[in-house]
DNA sequence: ATGATTCCTGACCTGTCGGTCAGGATGTCA
DNA sequence: TGACATCCTGACCGACAGGTCAGGAATCAT
């Protein structure tokens, strides 16, 4: 693990690319991209508007980066699950629940910026379109589950899908890094919920 | 029912109040409300941006209006299962959920935007307080239904809360209006997949 | 015909937005 | 002591934001 190196840089000390992008990101995600000026940006890191561009060259480009870190750990997962083809397609699944939210757990600034794109512009529209694409797998994988007899027929199965990821993506709306739950124990108690239900038994 | 009434109106014709709101509510959601500019709108009804102004005094109020619709219902909704006491907790848990998908689906609009709120202004915030005293009365509801027995008790209450309404919430990322599926269809596949649970016993 | 009422336009204002640029400050390396 | 690399400032730009205002246009009641 190369993990927090501290990287001897030369010349004159100061924030470099990864602190702006990690700055932008969580003030996205605090106060909306749209209503987040380059100058609040700037005012969070302590400098002023134009050091901001010695660093990255558009706002555009910071949310551009955002989105392709949660898409791309997200792929992983889906990735993963295709692969896997020993197991069942419950066994599948639910490690496709596991593995979404390890993932938003892990990459929640990234994940939950991608979960409010609204396609106001050709970056945001091309974001939208990969998520599609990994929600219309996922939605392959259930109906495979359905199919193979895992889980209740008397639903649709792209309606399940809906549900049962819109759970996993609604943690976005109230986790907090270092809260009171690790990646585990949500990812449990989510499958723990869907899969076999809240009622005592 | 006073219903869809033409009301006859004096004066040159045009928009209202109303069809200017609902057009900014539909509009705040596609873009963003702040990505949404006030000329975005007036192009969208057909308008100059300053005809605008004599429906509607600001921008904010337009939003606030949204919101005050939204919370107002879902209040409703948590009203009646506070006052029904001859219930057990979890039958009114279950009328909570259902009357939240209802107000939900009914309407989208206001409700959508409520749930993207980030309290980027004063409204926004007094929003959230609403919001989020709701959201407090409804995991009480919850841990009463645990408290009672009939839900089960290795999941922390307020977690338990935040998945299932997490669940009902996520409705607004995809659901339509005259979507394939309806509000009573969307509540009874919600309570079956987190009370149940989707795998086939 | 004539007000009264309602809706709408076009010109305009102030502030802020994302972004540029020339040059100065501050460090490492030789 | 430089040369070099990196980081940062302050003044500035055009575009567009929300909003105002004076007045014109369309309809109703009389």
């Amino acid at each position: 693990m190369t993990g927090a190196r501290p990287a001897p840089r030369r010349g004159r000390p100061g924030h470099d690319q990864t602190a702006v992008l990690r700055a932008a990101i969580e003030l996205f995600n605090r106060q909306g991209y749209d209503a987040t000026s380059m100058g609040d940006l700037a005012a969070e890191l302590g400098l002023t508007k134009s050091a901001i561009y010695h660093h990255v060259p558009s706002k555009a480009h910071l949310l551009q980066e955002a989105l392709d870190e949660a898409l791309g750990h997200l792929s992983a997962v889906l990735d993963e699950a295709r692969r896997d083809t020993g197991r069942t397609a419950y066994e599948r699944l639910r490690s496709a629940v596991e593995g979404s939210v390890r993932v938003l757990v892990d990459h929640l600034p990234a994940v939950t910026l991608l979960l409010r794109v609204r396609g106001n512009s050709d970056a945001e529209l091309e974001a939208l379109r990969r998520r599609r694409r990994i929600d219309d797998e996922l939605a392959e994988l259930v109906a495979a589950a359905v199919a193979e007899g895992a889980l209740r027929d008397d639903l649709p199965p792209d309606l399940i899908s809906r549900l049962l990821f819109g759970t996993v993506n609604s943690l976005a709306e109230w986790v907090r890094p270092q809260g009171r739950y690790d990646a585990g124990e949500l990812a449990s108690a989510i499958t723990a919920m869907a899969f076999d239900g809240l009622a005592r038994r």
